[in-house]
DNA sequence: TAACATTTAGGACAAACATCCTAATTCAGG
DNA sequence: CCTGAATTAGGATGTTTGTCCTAAATGTTA
């Protein structure tokens, strides 16, 4: 095998990934990603049969490093709540990009359900990556029957704050909004814990 | 003048305005637009310069429309309170929609945000809308200082509820999450009014 | 009815697109 | 070095796109 031969796929999916991003998956031509990566059009159809396959590559890959990042976040503290804290922080660290291009996660979905693409049940995988740790957290800190429940709730308020801000381009709404968020929560596991 | 010279220009912008919802503006041609009102495609040109004027054209007729909508509620009941719960009602009303296209203004804003479309400045003026009338109804509710602020956090808890309702097409979750905001504003309203 | 303006249909157009095909290039193993 | 397989480049293909053009059809006015 060549020596770039094993790379070449990773770099087409990273490119892809950026792009999917920034631009949107129907807006991202073959064209567009090979530009990016600097290899011919035409070159594509030996590594991806069609643009389907590129976008279930980029979805597994998204979904890896999701779970990569909980596992250093994990390592960062044993704390359940400062854990859930960063994670709600997630948005202020990520601001200019959720600013520009919404949440990598939510705005792929509401791209796929739009198009009716079926691989929208793929793409909500990565949504349940971030419920389950969410839920875990929970559960540590003492939150016993709605944890599951309550995890969702998170996800809901993260992808409002993320169209929201994305939509006004506003950054003092975003950060307000998380502040807002972590004390809500801290209140919630009080409660939710006895 | 011909008799539906008139109403073609607005059978146009209906059927864009829908299928724009439905399938998303981009993804949208003249074409389907054309089937749909049962028209040529050519015959568009005459009625709107380019496809950025019938994008121009459907914020228009969202805003104009929701405007309106918002007249009937303020007839229906007098109480600033039940407004407010009619107001988080409304994606349990149009449970169906969100599920399968999620919420018209958010999907649109996120669209035009991720293609870069100079008219998301004009788009989020859609939820400007909608921000206004909150604001003046907790205002009348007995919130004085963070109207504003608590307007602009109804929108993103519904854009969240839409943004996941729509990714999981997870009906239960909708109407969960609608009960438990009702709930939370009723709380939050008492302790605003002192 | 005649002259004029409005409205419509239908095709022409170039650009962009996903996909396919083929020939050239590069590699590993004998 | 030779050979066959893996990899790449670049063009061909057919479709769809937004946009434009022109002539026909329809309405209005005199």
């Amino acid at each position: 095998m060549r020596n770039k031969g094993g790379t070449l796929r990773l770099r087409i999916i990273a490119a892809a990934d950026e792009l999917f991003y920034q631009q949107g998956y129907e807006n991202t031509s073959f064209s567009d990603i090979a530009d990016v990566v600097g290899i011919s059009r035409g070159n594509f159809y030996y590594h991806f049969k069609s643009k389907d396959e590129i976008l279930d590559a980029v979805i597994d890959a998204r979904i890896t490093r999701f779970k990569e990042m909980l596992n250093e976040w994990d390592k960062k503290t044993t704390d359940p709540k400062q854990r859930l804290h960063y994670y709600i922080d997630m948005q202020s660290r990520n601001q200019e990009k959720i600013i520009s291009h919404g949440c990598p996660v939510g705005s792929l979905c509401t791209e796929l359900a739009k198009i009716r693409h079926f691989m929208l049940v793929d793409a909500n995988k990565m949504f349940t990556v971030f419920r389950d740790w969410l839920t875990t957290q929970l559960e540590l800190v003492g939150v016993k029957k709605n944890a599951k429940q309550l995890s969702m709730h998170l996800l809901a308020r993260g992808q409002g704050i993320a169209t929201v801000s994305n939509a006004f381009e506003d950054k003092a709404f975003l950060h307000q909004e998380v502040t807002q968020l972590k004390q809500w929560l801290d209140v919630e596991i009080l409660k939710a814990s006895h």
